[in-house]
DNA sequence: CCATTTTGATTAAACGTTTCATTTTTTAGG
DNA sequence: CCTAAAAAATGAAACGTTTAATCAAAATGG
């Protein structure tokens, strides 16, 4: 009456086959839905696998097919409040298709992302959900033929998900020149990173046509501001700050209140990528908004179609972003 | 004088040997480093194989050995900036002994963790660890006889990592004592959570004992506050708040500061978990810290010194915390 | 009712390792 | 030198699947 009849080992499949009084192979077939096999005896079979408790060996299934059904995600950093979302939905969605997931986190290493490509598609992975560290191709030497799905990044041989980054830049811009600003300066993240200089760039372009770039510096993705930076944002040369990610975004305003200067009332601020923290700053952090639920599905989604048929033609999705008014915008100060 | 001799595909055990001019047999002995070879055959067939790019199919080996050398990590919700830390170095202790990480997100439902589980252990995971979203004991069933080290629950038949839980607590309560607070409301995370009872409980003895507890109510693990939470938090009932997670007690000086109280000036605040938000918080956060670093490097150790020596005896490990001061303490608006 | 096709089930090989049992070679001892 | 022991190398089985190649039985058609 116990679901574990014999003693204590998980059943293989041959166990099955003898408890139905059938072939390991008819067995297989059964269970796969494959082949074909009778009508009686395929729902007996499925019984007695059932009553067993039996569940595939997905190492010997995946020696034998060259499939695991696991793929794996490759992050620059997980505490970078951006990712963990991305990872939650990628996780989910990849579970919907029976898939699992090796999460990595490279520490914006390149070291490191080599490393956790390597091991992954030596754990024989199908597929690779990879947000790069930036847009240097060190990936298609490694992967081989493995299908790939790029996110965020440039790269000419992979499906690719994108966000409209210049769309968001110029919206920013806008937004702070529409509320009277005309010295605004524009912080973005790393200079190697395409999609970053794309979001700065556009920003820049907008403020040059109404002439109200008061400079334009680079950061990393971190809540620490540069010196250089950090006296920039506080020494009064700018009324309004447009900046490309978040996490600078609220060190922005921590430096800018620690300076005794108020937001927005002295300082107005946009930032990018809508993470968690920003709604919750007081007040709430003005941002663009990255769909970023929407692109792990789709990730999961693109990724398994490409690895299902690998000739397709190669895909590229651009998401739109929205800007999300908060309240970190306001007019510039009287002079 | 490419990597890859061979016609396109991953060279396989049987190509090194071949090449080496060797048995299958003694290739695996040289390359695992075990069993009686000779010092020249072991060197030579291990210059052939990294000649030839081998590397070992690890679906192949985890069928034959039993062992995947991955484990799977359960988390109850990735987008609770507690746990991605925590993530992040479980995958870099995994990593340094070359085991890979399956990570999963249970979304606080029963029900998923138990798909989960499920899951990892068909995939045949050498072991997990498990975050589980509340004490009731649906795991030990499940798991069988695999190694699994439970963090921060309680559980009688896994190895634990837990925290000081109870000396947290009281140091949060003592310090508002100290600060001059006589009317503290502790707000705590679910009901169901021991180590979360715990962590309010102790708060709670300590502030009975100087007659200074307000009031006690729950609240889940996020930013936004249920109804009689925020209303006890506004009303002006409690001078100061203990309050069982960082995440609460964000929304907590949210709620207050949108009712146009100042936080530390009107109403003090002790958060717990010290999670990055905190001290990007202006005023920062004060808070318990707990150290989820090692935490999660000492999980990854003590869930491989389990897998190698399964009859060990349990072990329980518990972590200190410490009281960080940020700007949320100060003494109670005059009456 | 026999020849043919269709259906249902089986046998056995293969995937890439590890490892036991065995054989071959070398070394040591007398 | 011969024998015994130690060291080095090998053949082959096994792990749990899938699947191609067969085979047997049942259904079909003339």
């Amino acid at each position: 009456m116990t679901k574990d009849e014999s003693g204590g080992k998980r059943p293989t499949l041959k166990d099955v086959a003898l408890a139905a009084g059938v072939s390991v192979a008819t067995a297989s077939y059964a269970l796969n839905d494959v082949g074909s096999v009778g009508g009686d005896t395929r729902r007996h079979v499925l019984e007695v696998a059932a009553r067993l408790g039996y569940r595939p060996n997905l190492s010997a299934k995946a020696m034998r097919t060259g499939k695991t059904s696991a793929i794996g995600l490759i992050l620059p950093d997980l505490t970078n409040p951006f990712f963990p979302a991305l990872a939650q939905n990628v996780v989910h969605a990849a579970r919907e298709s029976a898939y699992s997931v090796f999460v990595t986190d490279t520490q914006g290493s390149h070291e490191a992302e080599r490393a956790a490509a390597q091991a992954l598609i030596q754990r024989g992975v199908d597929g690779l959900i990879w947000f790069p560290i930036n847009d240097e191709d060190t990936l298609a030497d490694l992967t081989g033929g493995l299908p790939v799905l790029v996110l965020d990044r440039d790269n000419p041989r992979h499906d690719l998900i994108q966000i409209d980054v210049d769309s968001g830049g110029r919206m920013a811009a806008e937004r702070l020149i529409r509320a009277g600003h005309r010295r605004i300066g524009v912080i973005s993240g790393p200079t190697d990173v395409r999609s970053s200089r794309q979001r700065s760039e556009s920003s820049v372009e907008v403020l040059r046509r109404h002439d109200a770039l008061a400079w334009h510096l680079h950061n990393a993705y971190s809540f620490d501001l540069e010196p250089a930076v950090a006296a920039a944002v506080a020494d009064g040369s700018a009324t309004a700050l447009c900046v490309g990610a978040d996490l600078i975004a609220l060190g922005a305003i921590n430096t800018l209140r620690q300076r005794g200067l108020r937001v927005p009332e002295d300082v107005s601020i946009i930032g990018f990528d809508n993470i968690p923290y920003g709604a919750l700053a007081f007040p709430g952090l003005s941002t663009i908004n990255i769909p970023v639920e929407e692109m792990g599905i789709e990730a999961v989604n693109t990724l398994l179609r490409r690895i299902a048929k690998p000739a397709e033609s190669r895909r590229r999705l651009v998401f739109d972003v929205t800007y999300v008014e908060r309240g970190t915008v306001a007019p510039p100060p009287a002079p």
